[in-house]
DNA sequence: CATGAATGAGCATTCATTCAT
DNA sequence: TATGAATGAATGCTCATTCAT
């Protein structure tokens, strides 16, 4: 199992847990939109305030800091992205299995293929702690695959050793990543269905070769 | 052929071509230290200058703008990362010839991890022209291999589409990029040895399944 | 009539119109006692908020530009000294009111001499649009004492073409400047009332000539 | 007479007179040009050099500060434009004189309209000393006018006091100064031969007045 | 809780002046 | 004498953050 990273809190003198949900879906949904068009960097705080639709000081309510917005904006996205994906139990343990997985990776990346380009841009941005954080939960992603993977070697579906079974996970994901964040060099020439089906055929033969 | 993007020119008010050269060399090396440590944003022009090894007023005898410096990072960067590799001329077209190339791809970027991290994470504050440039150079990279798997499926060692051909070009790209940005996921357990050897096995063995 | 130039507008991020109104009061009393000093190049912004009485931040959310300040200054001094004077209506068209005209215009420039100076001295440093609100500002005086001396000529108490007052109007206009703009050559030697006497002879037996 | 104001030296580490002429002589042609174009505040010591037609240092070679070359600049067009006038002196001491005298100096005027209103403008930003030779050799203009008018006084042609002389005399300085300054305003509806009859028959009529 | 005016440290950039060659 | 590279103080402007209302 993963070494569970704690969730860094993030600042806020309102009490109302519950309004304080509600503001900073406000601002996450604001802060994407903004960053999508100027990144995080040049997006000010008095124009995140703005786009979540309250003032600067309502803003500095429910956050700590600018970079806080950028984690909440990042956790929200792995959580809606990821979330589902990464708590994965496996089942059958059958190529079909690592086939269907890939596949539902790569749909979701590609239903959110913006938000997932900001977070692999800007994370860099966060302080430490939190970077290790986000880090962890696409640990978990990588982690997925290799027990799905595991389970294939177990059941002599495919024979790759622990450091294969790590790399090839890694390399799913990264091949996944890359239709978010090489959009302008993939999606022109390939549609999403021919992405999926040329990658799981490059990676399921890849693997059959160790 | 590539479309050949021309290549974006900083300007600078010295005029001894030579001492141009070598003030860049120098605030280039500089750059790349700072960037590495605080990133772009987060580095100012002063310290940059500080870091070159001169003052603020001589760092803008020199560059038209703090972006200017970022361009010349990241094409010099690239100029010695792939300028040798992306202009490489394919000879017999067999496979080992490409598990050769890729061989020699991930080693360069062995060589270069941190600089190509800085590369990979501050391309998008570059003013459009700029990125245009930068991306063209690493089409080219694509396009190398391209060519590369184009002979040897006319030479019948393998047998591709040009949608797989291109496909499978990216993708080895971006395999080899991944040793640089994933470097705290891949580094720890895997040599770039080993890595070479798994991502050559697991391409060579994918594409055939093709 | 004269064509009605566009106020240009200045930029403010403060929402409440009348502490905008206030502050920007207070922004010109300092700007004035400054630009006195210093003139506008040499005063800095620290400055004139200092003078202000307000940070350097403070200063601009109520002004886009250094420049705004000035024009800001501008204005204020030609709507003190000059607004009522140029919407002046015509009454009875006599002599007796063309001295009474001009002897307002003097007196008013009399109060003003330092602010009027900075307007002369300055003006130039505005952009080319708040330079022509500021001339139509300017002109208006002009035609006010064009219509004055357009009715007399009506009712026959003097004999002047169009262009001749045209002229003559510029020429009242300017005298009455000079006393601003040259304080250091007519002060020492004369009484405003002197100046005013002397004037009006001047000019108006100048007029009869006509 | 006039108390006779000393001549601000300029600072040069060349020897030879003659070459001192001569480069002051470029640098004063290359400033005018520039100022015209951008006042001396946003007038570069570099862009000066360079509309001189040598280098930023060989510049500095010749003067000691970049307010020198104002100087240089103002006293050059005063030195062309008035010296001759300036030094006039009054012969018949009849109202043709006058007449020819104004006639003569508003010409002079029409001649340089844009190096005198460069000269209005920038002499504030000299330096105290500067500033009061230059009101000196201006002072030296109104001091002829007074000379004629108090000639004519003498001979009968005039009936005026001192104070009346004095006004009147800087008066008609600024009457054609005004041809310069206010060229936005009377250009396009008079020409210089219009304007200098209409402004001397109001000037003579006026004085007439007295 | 919400607001938005106030703050001032911080930053990119400019430019007059110097001085080694 | 002429050159032009080097310098760094100075400046306009921004923006994260605070806090009184």
């Amino acid at each position: 199992m993963t070494k569970q990273e704690k969730r860094p809190q993030v600042q806020s003198t309102v009490k109302d847990e519950n309004l304080i949900a509600v503001r900073r879906e406000q601002m996450i949904q604001g802060a994407i939109k903004l960053f999508k068009e100027k990144g995080f960097h040049r997006a000010t705080t008095r124009e995140i305030a703005k786009a979540a639709g309250f003032s600067i000081g309502t803003l500095y309510e429910y956050i700590g800091t600018k970079e806080d917005v950028l984690y909440l904006v990042c956790d929200s996205i792995y959580h809606h992205a990821m979330e589902r994906l990464s708590s994965y139990e496996v089942k059958a343990g059958t190529l079909e299995e690592l086939q269907e997985m890939i596949r539902e990776y790569f749909l979701q990346i590609n239903n959110m293929v913006d938000e997932l380009t900001i977070m692999y841009q800007e994370t860099k941005s966060l302080s430490k702690e939190a970077q290790h954080y986000v880090f962890s939960k696409e640990f978990e992603m990588v982690a997925t695959f290799e027990r799905l993977l595991k389970r294939c070697v177990q059941l002599g579906e495919l024979s790759m050793t622990d450091k294969q079974i790590h790399l090839a996970a890694n390399h799913i994901v990264v091949a996944g990543q890359s239709w978010a964040f090489r959009k302008w060099a993939l999606h022109r020439q390939h549609s999403i269905e021919e992405f999926i089906e040329m990658q799981t055929t490059l990676f399921i033969s890849g693997v059959k070769g160790f």
